[in-house]
DNA sequence: CCATGTGTTCGACTGTGGTCGTACAAGCAG
DNA sequence: CTGCTTGTACGACCACAGTCGAACACATGG
């Protein structure tokens, strides 16, 4: 298949271990909605953690912890399911953690674009 | 200036008739934030003002009352200021009305993309 | 002057979101 | 089993957003 843009600089997607635990409940790329996106875009913890994700990802998923947020664990939960529930992240069970990564392919395909306008993003207040 | 994106489907910016009304208090460009500015879109009335405008303005910009929307005139106040406050809309005061219109240049410049997503939105329970 | 139309401001109600503490569940190490 | 670690679940609190009615401000047209 041709690539539409070519240029442009492509997220990094990981090949599955192909022995992976089942996602977590998400919405499908079809019902992913636009608003409800940018809805769990609008909050600035929650549009850092999927920017962390996006630029220094260096293995194929992360824990929670592995963001250095330092906020208790009952508020990351609601952040991090925030993000799976509009369909941003994806997430697994491996024992005893939890790790995340972007739904990069999904994102592409029904919001074209929208990955770049994150990784962009810049934290407020940081001078 | 050369333009960086040249075969966009650029949105049409119309030349001020230069006896305009000044603008209410917006946001400067160097001020746009994208948390806020997709907070603004969260709400499905509000990036549905903002994709109205994109696509069927046909003249400089468009009352509040242009869009068919039923909803008392206090609630509309509500959402335009919101997306003026947000950087998405310019209000100029004509006499009785106020009217509105997207800072196409200024959100093309600062976050590339954002309005080509707005323009392929498309309102929930719609069959 | 008075009526009309456009839009704001104020106050109120209601629902929801962000934040957190505490308690609890599950996997793993000793 | 006992602890340690990772994360969830539940409930509470507080602030803010969305909604609306009523009253007001302003320009225009009779």
């Amino acid at each position: 298949m041709p690539p539409t843009t070519a240029a442009r600089p492509a997220f990094r997607t990981f090949p599955a271990p192909a022995d992976l635990p089942e996602p977590l409940p998400e919405p499908t790329r079809a019902d992913l909605r636009l608003d409800v996106v940018l809805g769990a875009l609008s909050d600035p913890l929650r549009i850092g953690i999927v920017r962390a994700l996006l630029l220094e990802a260096e293995a194929f998923d992360h824990t929670c912890g592995w963001f250095g947020l330092d906020r208790p664990k009952s508020t990351l939960t609601h952040h991090f399911r925030v993000l799976r529930e509009a369909g941003l992240l994806r997430q697994r069970q491996y024992g005893l953690e939890r790790r995340s990564q972007v739904r990069v392919d999904d994102l592409q395909a029904r919001f074209p674009g929208l990955l770049d306008l994150i990784a962009a993003w810049t934290p407020p207040e940081a001078p």
